[in-house]
DNA sequence: GCCATTAGTTACTTTTTGGTTACCACTATT
DNA sequence: AATAGTGGTAACCAAAAAGTAACTAATGGC
């Protein structure tokens, strides 16, 4: 279950970052994230169409790239918490202008109204992804 | 061949940027262009860890998402040029701060200096990849 | 006539990723 | 006593992405 990465031999950072964030969730994840903690079963919900495996598994990898910290509750049933770290809050100006040029780029989208950091309002997370 | 896009049934815009840069290869692919246009074997020497047909893909991808430009020479023997257009450009200060973020945020790994689009001076592409 | 050259393509194999189903621990509720 | 609820894990399988090697067209140089 290694990780495997991307050649970086002259340590380049935008690979790196790709490394990262450059997947078909992660930033679908982060962006969840992006108003406050969740939890694993919510997160699930919201993108219902990934499987529990691979949501775990993404989460790991991002916890263990340090954007994601996981508290986990001794309660009966589990309860376990993941929210954004400082390096992942660092992150969300970046998404937000992904989000911003593709908007500018294919005007012929219509996309919606991305919701990453938007004065501090919790996006309408039922009209994200519903069930 | 078709390609598999990331389910958007809200059409984020976010999910779209992923879709068309989010992998193995198109930023390094776009970061190499970024000053100039390139031949397609140049681009195979510069990055040699990728296959040519992978290559071949990712560049009839980019192009058919609106970031690549390919001009072909009648010649014999076969000269193509691979150039940013208008949309791709503007996506250059975003995968420059992308770049950025990951030096700000692993400063521990000390990368090497980004150097895209940095004050019209080409980057030193034979420090960037080696055959 | 033979070889090198370039930008691919094709067929085939391997690697990687993602999905499915069943299962677990532990308690509260019915 | 059975079931629901949560956050997983394990075994297994399917799909997608990537790699490899051989091949091509058309011309110039030897």
């Amino acid at each position: 279950m290694a990780r495997k990465y991307i050649d970086n031999p002259n340590a380049c950072s935008l690979v790196h970052t790709m490394n990262i964030i450059g997947n078909k969730w992660k930033p679908i994840i982060l962006y969840l994230l992006s108003n406050g903690s969740m939890r694993f079963g919510m997160l699930n919900t919201l993108i219902p169409t990934i499987s529990k495996k691979v949501l775990t598994n993404q989460l790991k990898e991002l916890e263990s790239d340090g954007l994601l910290l996981r508290q986990s509750f001794a309660e009966i049933p589990p309860r376990v918490e993941y929210s954004l770290t400082e390096k992942a809050i660092g992150l969300l100006p970046v998404l937000r202008q992904l989000s911003d040029w593709a908007n500018e780029a294919y005007p012929e989208m219509e996309f919606e109204q991305c919701r990453i950091i938007e004065n501090g309002k919790k996006p309408a997370y039922n009209n994200v992804y519903k069930k």
